[in-house]
DNA sequence: ATGTGTGCAAACGGTTTGCACGTGC
DNA sequence: GCACGTGCAAACCGTTTGCACACAT
């Protein structure tokens, strides 16, 4: 996609870092993960982010993508999103979000809109839990689906285009 | 629990009432799989709710379960929730809600605030998205686990109690 | 009587684990 | 050189599917 090396170097950078914070070996496996989650804005799932690893360095096995993805997550490099459809999926952005979900191909993406950034949520302590942190799910159906439902009927049947790797609702 | 068969006399009737509109037949085994998941607050896994199930009528196999649950969501009657350890969890409240979360122990609640209920989000349409719904979760530490918080060290690693069915963070 | 819900067992997909080898530091 | 990450294969868990029988209507 992007032939600008200059463009993650300073993610990359902080990847080392924060390696040599851990303590841990910078392996050309998790920096190949870590290109993929952090170029990608649409929550890939381990198997993709193995497919792109792949493409890269063939022979890399999925375990190590796993392994890789959770080491990042550990780390706070990468967070783990949860998908409505059980697989989860993972986003180079760590801070506080919320994310939008099409109920029709399942595409996750991160909402960025400065009302939500604004929103405030009350400050409650329901059934004496000590609240952390939060997020918003908002469920929807994306453009390319919009114009898509109008053609044919029983449209829930079927809304499983081929790049939208998503299965049971 | 409950000893009292009139406190959900209605809501079975509500049950009926939907068979007859769909010309399914309500069987014992839905209404079981029905009442376990009507008269528990936990939001309840599948498998929690086979458990409940077979309690009440033992030999039911987990499918049964399965499928029962698939047909309560399909008709609405139940709503399917996602939780964050991936496995589907069900919940008798179909109406818009949130709900919140505990890091430690899984647990997931239904988030009945009237501040929530209040809150109006940003009526926005992000990247072209037609937004037909929404959920908030919050996430935190329940008060049980607050106080065995204090306890160990490494807290984050362990946090896996025996009553806590969830798999993987 | 009839249609369909149920039960069994087997498959499936995503994810995790144990162990020998290779690699980064 | 040593530790740890990697790769392989097999297990695991929640969930889905196909088919014969039983049950609700």
């Amino acid at each position: 996609m992007s032939q600008d090396p200059t463009e993650h170097a300073e993610e990359t950078s902080l990847l080392e870092l924060v390696c040599r914070r851990e303590g841990s070996p910078l392996t050309v496996q998790r920096r190949a993960v870590f290109e993929s989650v952090s170029t990608r804005t649409d929550h890939p799932t381990a198997v993709q982010v193995h497919e792109d690893v792949q493409r890269r360095l063939p022979g890399v096995s999925r375990m190590t993508v796993y392994r890789a993805l959770a080491w990042l997550v550990r780390l706070g490099v990468v967070a783990k999103v949860h998908h409505p459809d059980g697989v989860a999926r993972f986003d180079p952005q760590t801070k506080r979000h919320d994310h939008i979900v099409c109920l029709r191909c399942g595409r996750l993406l991160d909402l960025s809109s400065p009302a939500f950034e604004a929103l405030e949520l009350p400050d409650i302590h329901p059934l004496g839990f000590r609240v952390t942190d939060y997020t918003v799910l908002l469920r929807g159906t994306c453009p390319h689906c919009q114009q898509a439902s109008a053609a044919p009927r029983g449209a829930e049947a079927q809304a499983r285009p081929r790049s939208g790797p998503n299965g049971r609702g």
